[in-house]
DNA sequence: CGAGAACGATTGAAGGTTCAAGCATTTGGT
DNA sequence: ACCAAATGCTTGAACCTTCAATCGTTCTCG
């Protein structure tokens, strides 16, 4: 796919590499961060974020809406994990004080219990896997490219997390 | 998640503001890959990649194992990818002539024509939600962080992709 | 006030990915 | 030559995510 006539704007060759460079590691950090997670406490990295996000919360509880916008995650795909998180006792569910059609999420203390156990792994995985070898200047340089990043896919008006 | 006490090597501000921004990326890029190449051409971005890699070889034909590597996938992700493309007449499976435990994987005449259908779309999304907004330098900072960790990946020993 | 639109959240089904197990073939050591 | 280990690949079950539909609540505005 390199030599297609198009009138359509190419990738230049570092551009091409760049972009190859990013789905790769798109492609294996995901994975690489779930098995690890998994192995060691029993979670998705995604449940991770979830409980992590509460607990970094005044009250360790969010409406359903902002909790997914925190964790990056469609409303449907929160719904389902915190179902989930719930049955195990990690977290509750209750109807908002003031409005009533929002629903609050709470970490529970077994779920902030697990999540303290969970954490030093995790955070020595992150360093191992993503910012050891890269120095101060890259690690602000990866902020800046990921918030611009960020800002096109708010842009971009291409429908993402859910309707 | 801040204040714990604890001897694992924490994260400073400026790491976790990076690592942050890191995630956010990871989890809404792909969605939103996905959601553009499902919607116009009927296929996952995975999908696409492995048409496209299978396009970009002489023969237009690889084993699934250097496939599997060149996609970042595992072996038995590709396996099933492989079986729908197979289904959908896109790919052919066949037997090595070199190796009889080989399986090499051709892409389809009309695999071929319907990667050339989705890859200016595809390319365009590429434009406008990495791209963009980024300056030559960034591109390239952005290749250097990810040949990082993707080292990172390789050396942590930590099983990925399969067995 | 009273539609109707927008919002917050949930659900079930369809489809994708991982995990562990398994089979056949090839390699390596003796 | 032989047996064990490693390799290449496939499969089914379990799990996760998305998609579309739905329900009740809150807003908007005529």
């Amino acid at each position: 796919m390199r030599d297609v006539t198009d009138d359509a704007p190419w990738l230049d060759a570092e551009e091409q590499e760049a972009w190859l460079a990013l789905v790769g590691v798109l492609l294996r950090l995901g994975p690489a961060l779930d098995s690890q997670v998994q192995r060691d406490s029993g979670m998705t990295h995604f449940d991770y974020q979830v409980l992590a996000m509460l607990s970094d919360e005044p009250g360790r509880r969010l409406p359903m809406s902002e909790l997914a916008g925190r964790v990056n995650a469609s409303l449907s795909r929160l719904s389902h994990v915190v179902k989930k998180l719930e049955a195990r006792g990690w977290v509750q569910r209750s109807p908002s004080p003031t409005s009533r059609r929002v629903t609050e999420c709470t970490l529970s203390e077994e779920g902030y219990a697990v999540l303290v156990e969970a954490a030093p792994g995790h955070v020595g995985t992150v360093r191992q896997l993503v910012l050891d070898g890269l120095s101060r200047d890259q690690v602000r340089q990866l902020t800046a490219i990921a918030a611009t990043i960020r800002g096109n896919l708010e842009t971009s008006g291409l429908r993402t997390l859910d309707g």
